[in-house]
RNA sequence: GCCCCGAUAGCUCAAUGGAUAGAGUACCGGCCUCCGGAGCCGGUGAUCCAGGUUCGAAUCCUGGUCGGGGUACCA
């Protein structure tokens, strides 16, 4: 019987599929013969089968479950009657190594496996593929661009940043595990208005000195301090905006300044991504594009798309039913969406990619709209590839009042504070529940629960809906969050260890050979840019013993709390698909607290290191399977998993 | 005005047109002779409104209500 791992083939993302469950329930063994079975029976497609295989609601309903609404219309017949006639015949169909039995209920036609062999058969297809498991090639071949993060220089890092940040890491990073070829992008904002007000406010008021010593936080209040003057005083607006101009215009002593900024900008990013995880192939600004941008203009006026108007130069999108897509302002300087079309254009260019993702809150979708329908317009075929992967906004809370982030207002947490006070929560936690861990080890491990609650937490809802951050809420670690999820991992590594260390001692299993953990032996396909399937910083090697064939046994993994835990076990990989498909890295976080929940309801019901040595050694290969996937899970995300807390 | 997004339990969030809408938190009650209690088990509690499509709607369509965002020279 083939392993689920090798047995299942995901569908490519983008690809139109319905029903539930469809691809959870196509691919594994046990759904395969349940889906052959009923094709022939039926007469309907082996693939219409298959994407009409569900998963009961309640486990006590059915492992599997087929609605019979479709083969009512073939058979002219009502559901309730075929999935009746259906049960009946089930006895006689030889599927009875792999099936109890299977009942109707109502117009639904619910199967129940063989527990014990069902779970042995999922757990050791994990064991096999190790860290693999989830993965695929759908995308080999394939290059998907993901821009994201994307600050503005001269500005510190601060929570409103961590939307695109995280969204964007871990879909590269789920995406990337499809064998997607990832390009990764941070497409720094270090070009437009917004320069001439800090460069202004620099010649005003700055000072070299005063920025050794302040850093970025400096530039900002120079900034600030610019835009609120020249609220009060148009003329200083207009001043601005020249000096942006005169940057545009080659000026070496702005150029020198700017540059300046950007060297600033890039040390303070460095350390906040460090802490973070997040790493990029390509940082970029969107100066690079400035030039790019002007000849950009020059080919749409050949073409006949660009024109003046009202003293600036767009690109009319009335068939479209948007506004004019403006190209240059009136004041000859580029605006945003110039560099955006030159830099997609140097893309295409450049990578040649099947989709390029903008993970860009939900403000701009409009803004890129125009600028897509402009490359349209234009008639580049890869222009249907080009996606704004929107999100919803996030307002703080400040006291009774919820208010939008902005530099200027002074509504915003610099990511280095939030970051700092998490692990200092967190630190007390750890000094509490686990004094003995040594100095630098609780130093480590609040550090990386308090960015895996941050990062949790911005990955659990849907993109679109607007968020509040609360300074309390934030840094709860109860209940459904980043640390539940690394504390459930933790506590299975606890478990494999004791039995590893056990074992040894009882020279019950074979003595490790292998060196190599699952963990680093093989990358999965396509997955050059990123490296291997798990980074040791977001899932470190070393839960299962090396080398040690661990394997459960058919026989005797039949507790239910067992049996829920593989059923879940066996969506991993559709929740991998689904969330690369809708873009949504929450499908993940959901499923992983599904996972974790039911992992931790076994741990309760269930003993593992017992007197019984094989059901000790099966009930090891469930954790382990368990742990693989956590980590994996936990890696795609972007969280780490200590093996401790 | 027009365009886009959202509305699910007191609060924060899930739910692929499918079966009795699922978690956490808060509140109430249980569980450590405990492989990690940052946990487990139970209880209370929800689809904004009105139509429509469908065998079947939180989900799709139409019209409202409320909230957020955008709407020519910011990004």
């Amino acid at each position: 019987m083939p392993s689920a791992a090798v047995a299942y083939r995901a569908c490519d993302p983008g690809f139109k599929t319905t029903g539930r469950n469809r691809d959870a329930m196509c691919r594994d063994p046990f759904a395969e013969a349940l889906a052959e079975k009923l094709s022939a029976r039926l007469g309907i497609g082996l693939e219409t089968i298959r994407g009409a295989m569900e998963r009961p609601p309640k486990p006590e309903m059915g492992d599997y479950a087929f609605p019979c609404f479709m083969a009512a219309k073939a058979l002219r017949a009502p559901p309730q009657k075929i999935a009746a006639s259906l049960a009946a015949e089930f006895p006689a169909m030889g599927l009875s190594d792999m099936f109890e039995r299977a009942v109707a209920t109502g117009p639904y036609l619910n199967f129940f496996v063989n527990k014990g062999r069902f779970a042995a058969s999922i757990v050791n297809g994990i064991l096999d593929a190790g860290e693999r498991y989830g993965s695929s090639d759908v995308g080999a071949g394939k290059t998907v661009i993901v821009e994201y993060s994307s600050p503005n220089i001269a500005k510190p890092f601060h929570v409103g940043h961590l939307g695109t940040t995280l969204i964007g890491a871990s879909l590269s990073r789920i995406l990337a595990s499809l064998g997607y070829n990832v390009v990764r992008i941070n497409h720094l904002g270090d070009w437009g208005v917004q320069c001439g007000f800090q460069l202004l406010g620099w010649r005003r008021w700055g000072s070299e000195e005063a920025l050794r010593r302040g850093g970025i936080q400096y530039l900002c209040d120079l900034y600030v301090r610019v835009c609120r003057e020249s609220e009060k005083d148009p003329a200083m607006e207009a001043e601005a905006r020249a000096m942006f101009k005169r940057l545009e215009e080659g000026d070496a002593e702005l150029l020198a300044v700017w540059r300046r900024f950007t060297e600033v900008t890039m040390n303070e990013l460095e350390g906040s991504y460090r802490r973070l995880g997040v790493e990029f192939d390509l940082v970029r600004g969107e100066s690079y594009y400035h030039k790019p941008g002007l000849e950009m203009i020059a080919e749409l006026k050949r073409k006949g798309l660009a024109e003046e108007s009202e003293g600036a130069v767009v690109v009319k999108l009335d068939d479209e039913r948007l506004p004019p897509c403006i190209l240059l302002k009136s004041d000859e300087a580029t605006i945003y969406a110039t560099r955006d079309l030159a830099a997609a254009v140097d893309r295409a260019k450049t990578f040649g990619f099947h989709k390029c993702l903008y993970v860009v809150d939900v403000r701009q979708s409009l803004h890129f709209r125009q600028v897509f329908a402009v490359l349209k317009k234009m008639g580049f075929p890869w222009a249907a590839g080009l996606i704004h992967v929107s999100f919803g906004l996030m307002r703080i809370q400040e006291g009774d009042q919820v208010l939008a982030m902005s530099t200027r207002g002074g509504q915003m947490v610099p990511l280095k504070e939030f970051l700092d006070r998490m692990a200092a929560v967190v630190r007390c936690i750890v000094e509490e529940k686990n004094p003995e861990l040594g100095e630098h080890e609780k130093a480590t491990v609040a550090e990386a629960v308090g960015v895996g609650a941050i990062i949790f937490q911005w990955l659990s809802k849907r993109r679109n809906s607007d968020s509040v951050f609360d300074r309390h809420k934030a840094t709860d670690t109860r209940g459904d969050s980043g640390p539940y999820l690394q504390y459930t991992h933790a506590r299975a590594c606890s478990i494999l260890r004791k039995f590893r260390a056990s074992a040894e001692r009882s020279d019950a299993v074979v003595t490790a050979t292998a060196e190599s953990s699952p963990l680093t032996g093989s990358a999965p396909a396509g997955g050059s840019s990123p490296g291997p399937a798990c980074s040791s910083r977001a899932a470190a090697p070393g839960a299962v013993p090396p080398g040690v064939p661990l394997r459960a046994d058919p026989s005797l993994l039949s507790h239910p709390t067992e049996l829920k835990v593989a059923m879940r076990l066996r969506d991993f990989p559709a929740a991998v698909l689904s969330a690369a498909e809708q873009y949504e890295p929450c499908v993940i976080s959901s499923y992983m607290l599904e996972l974790a929940s039911e992992f931790s309801g076994f741990l309760d019901a269930c003993r593992v290191l017992s007197q019984d040595e094989s059901l000790t050694r099966s009930r090891a290969a469930l954790v382990a399977a368990v742990a693989t996937v956590l980590r994996k899970g936990l890696y795609l995300l972007g969280i780490p998993a200590p093996e401790k807390m």
